[in-house]
DNA sequence: ACCTGAACACCGTTCAAGT
DNA sequence: ACCTGAACACCGTTCAAGT
């Protein structure tokens, strides 16, 4: 009898903003940041593109939603206890790897700050650097710039899947960008010219983790805490 | 007669590239992201919506050729014979005000990486570095990560803009982020806790440049120069 | 060569009408 | 309470027709 209660109150096609924000998802996955639109998402369910409204506020509050939904999934990966450090760049190497399956979610981080994912990823640097002795004065910068750091990558790597979805391959689509430095004027761009060569074949996960490298290089020299010490 | 050919020539009314750049700078900047629509511009131009194809192939052209425009005007700036890491805050900062006055530039160059703009940021930085005695091997990851800095930021300030439209201040806005995020439980995210009372009064500019010298201690901690003797 | 403006395809969102 | 789907307002872009 409860069975048939349950079954009666929640019926497995109903609608529901876990069932939208799971469809979304996947549109966006699998068809990019321009496949989602309401007339699909009713199609991918089934239903009116009306319908969609009494779950959901609006299609910025879908995609946050869907944000929300990706970016918990990553913060809620143990990453134990490992020492701050190493956290740290576990952390970000997690966040890459997510957005980098899902670069719609980069467009989203770097368009809505106000996100609840936000405070999240704050709260996952700033407490680390707390446990690396970064005195409180200082946090607040050190947390913003690690924070920046996948927002602005996450941005990067989001505009760079948005030119993908019609190459064959990233390589020859960074080739052509290669190219185009190249034939830059070489005496007003001597080290775009230097660098057009590396950036093909460069790897885009190894270039950020040296850059939140380079920025805890940076904390720990001004601020040497007891776990710096060489 | 020589003034009456070029008259003909060149009517002081005839559209151009550079007039409907001109044109979607100012709508752009006055209204904001959303005002600029073809309508708008061919309004404000006097003209018909189609008559602005025959000068620009699409709005990504036309928004490419914008943010080129302003990025140009910055990177034209002197930044003159000062010692390579002033110069590069110099660069630094000259970009954020910059984006700044134009939240729209920050949209843009956080989604088009292709823009002729980027290279231009990239020789900046990475020209100083290597003036700076940075190796070789380690210049396209430093500047790399100086860029990703500028264009992180330009990023989340573009999107506070498009809140900021509607809203009376600034400080009110932050307010409001900062109310939210005082409302998470205390016990899961201690230090966005701490953090949330600075956010409503921290100098966005001055968090921007303390992490562009978080980068350059942590560059300078890496890769020990002439210049970084203390 | 350059401009005009109606027309087309496609959005997000609303809402009267249903169950 | 929840769903349907036509309708509305508004886009970017095209194109036959003009000059």
């Amino acid at each position: 009898m409860a069975i048939k209660k349950q079954r009666a109150v929640r019926r497995t096609d109903a609608l529901s903003k876990e069932r939208i924000v799971e469809a979304a998802i996947e549109i966006l996955d699998s068809g990019g940041e321009g496949a989602l639109t309401f007339r699909a998402l009713a199609a991918h369910l089934a239903t009116g593109s009306g319908a969609i409204y009494w779950h959901v506020a609006n299609k910025d509050d879908l995609l946050a939603a869907a944000t929300n939904d990706v970016i918990a999934r990553v913060m809620a990966d143990p990453a134990g206890g490992a020492r701050p450090r190493e956290a740290i760049r576990a952390l970000a190497l997690g966040l890459f790897d997510a957005i980098d399956v899902h670069p719609w979610v980069g467009t989203q981080l770097s368009r809505a700050p106000w996100l609840a994912a936000i405070p999240q990823i704050f709260e996952g640097f700033g407490s680390r650097l707390e446990e690396l002795g970064v005195p409180e004065e200082a946090q607040f910068d050190a947390t913003s710039t690690l924070v920046i750091h996948v927002l602005g990558v996450a941005g990067q790597n989001a505009a760079n899947a948005r030119l993908h979805a019609h190459r064959t391959d990233r390589t020859v689509f960074l080739g052509e960008i290669a190219q185009q430095w190249a034939q830059l004027d070489p005496a007003r761009y001597p080290f775009v010219h230097r660098v057009a060569a590396q950036l093909p074949e460069h790897d885009d996960r190894e270039q950020f983790l040296a850059g939140i490298d380079l920025i805890l290089g940076g904390i720990g020299a001004a601020h040497p805490g007891p776990s710096s010490r060489t």
